[in-house]
Formats: C-alpha cells, structure tokens, sequence
DNA sequence: AATGAAAATGAAAATCATTATCAGTTAATA
DNA sequence: TATTAACTGATAATGATTTTCATTTTCATT
C-alpha cells in the first residue's frame, strides 16, 4: 500500500489535514479485512483512539470515498460497506450470499474480467458520453452453507 | 409482460392473495420506468388508491422480491430502487452518474455481457460452491450532463 | 512562541428510510 | 355462515446516517 507520506501529500494538495482520526481510520483499512462498516470501523478505531466520535468516521469515511481512496458498496444488509480502492481490489467483484448475507471476494478471472469491463467501457463511454470511473459486479446467490 | 393470470396463479400457488393493493403496484411497475424508489411507488399508487399505507407498498414490495418478480437495487442514494425482473432487464445494467444521480439502463453489448457473465459464472459456481442465482453490474462515472 | 483563520472535532439532536406492532379487515375454505 | 389465516392501514419504533454547534486543532504568518 501507499506510505503516509503519499498520503499526506494527497491530503495537503487538496486542502485537507491527515488527523490523528484520519489516520487511525485509514489503518483500521490497512489492518483489517475489507468490508467494514462505519460502525465496525468506529469499534475499531476506538480500541486505540477512544476519544473518536462515530459521526467523524462517517465524515472521514464520506471524504476519503470522495477521494477515492476507498470505496463504498451496499450489500444488502442495511449499512454501507467499505474498503480500500487500492489496486488490489479495483473491480470490486463479490459474491453476495443472499441467505446469510457472506460477502466473498474473488479474485480469480480477473484477466478475463478486465478485457471484458475494458472493452464495454470503451463501448458505453462512446454510446453514452458517459464518463466512466469504476465499476462494480455483484453476484447474488446461496453460499456453500446455505444450500 | 405476463398477464395478470399468471400472476394470480403464482400467488395463489405459493399461498398468497393477489389483493387490490398488490395489483395496484404492480400496475405501477408496468406503467412506469424503472428504479422506482418505494417512496414514489407509494405516490403512484396513491393516486389511484389513496388508501393504499407506505408500510403495505414496503411490504408488497419485498414479497416481490423474494418471488423475484421484482429486483431490488442500491444505487448509493439513500434508498432501495426497484425495477421488474422480466427478461428485458434481467441482466440489470446500469450506469450511475456519481454526480447528479442519473441512472442510465443500457441494453446494448448485452450478448457479450451475457456470454462474459456465463462463463464466470460456471467457473464461480465450480470454484467457490456458490449457487449464483443473479448478478448486477454496476459502472460509475459522470452522465454528458455532469462532465 | 503568539496569532488568526480555516478546518476538523465530539456530543447530541435531527433526519429519513425502513421495520415492527397491533387492532381491525378481507378473502378462501370448510 | 363460521373459521381461520392472510392482509391491511395507522402509528410507533428502529437504526443508519447527517446535521448542528460550540469547541479544539492545525497551519501559515508574524
């Protein structure tokens, strides 16, 4: 992942300030799995930084999605999820078991994956003078367990 | 569209009452474009049948669901957005301007996605032991308008 | 180091979509 | 027609998220 100094740096040129909250928001990301809910990260945050209040991760959580530093996903369960956009997870490809509501995330197939967004892109972007930015693919069904 | 017989006997089969309520939203659904919020379907509905409460459009709306009638989707502005499941939109396409909000359906390149997102499928399905019963694919950017 | 302005914060209240409750109504079946 | 279960509207409750506001922090400038 980015060090602190890249992040500093993004913050600073777009007028914001990397916090003590901030921070601590941001490595609950580089520490923990993906998929975390603001209520989770502010349980998170909290072991260590007791005084964080929950409406500064919202707000913190807002701004770095805006960034696009990390991105935000409804799955179905009543909160936003997020996770870090790093390249890693770029596609955003998961399985959504829509019984006990696991999120699983693939990250095979992606080659083939990335030729087929690739070339739609391309296509829809010239149909639809659409802009393209990310995108996001979903599969909903039963999990092993819930069959 | 089915007619309101099939209709009648899907319910009737899984031991629910197609009322006058029901009907009336699925009318809504029939008569209207999609990614209705249960909001504005309550306003539809209201027009016809001011009787008809928002608790019953939610409820309706998630027996719809669960029977796969409908499709319920988030596009990341507050709240749920519901289209028909038919066959024409059985893929459920979107482009979603970051921006203002547009949600622009596309139904072309669809052989390709339909091709693409088979493929995956089988080799998800093998892989993970999941059961795929529908997918979403969700592109992110800025409409002509917003750019 | 002191200062001033803008950004950021925590706590609490407010908002808003959605869900649960409950007493009354409707519809299918015996 | 009586019985039963499904369904309903109105309302209250819930729970995630946002807003408010007074206070604190940060940073560039003295």
């Amino acid at each position: 992942m980015h060090g602190a100094g890249w992040c500093y740096r993004r913050f600073k040129d777009e007028g914001f300030r990397l916090t003590i909250p901030r921070q601590a928001i941001l490595d609950v990301f580089n520490q923990n799995s993906k998929h975390l809910s603001a209520e989770e990260i502010f349980l998170l945050v909290h072991r260590n930084y007791p005084g964080v209040g929950l409406a500064t991760v919202y707000r913190t959580l807002d701004l770095l999605t805006q960034m696009g530093i990390i991105f935000k996903s409804d799955f179905g369960d009543g909160c936003s999820r997020y996770e870090l956009a790093d390249e890693a997870t770029k596609g955003h490809h998961h399985l959504i078991c829509t019984r006990c509501g696991r999120i699983i995330d693939y990250s095979d197939f992606i080659e083939k994956e990335e030729k087929f967004t690739k070339e739609l892109e391309t296509e829809l972007s010239q149909k639809y003078k659409f802009k393209i930015n990310s995108h996001q693919i979903h599969f909903y069904g039963l999990c092993d367990k819930c069959q």
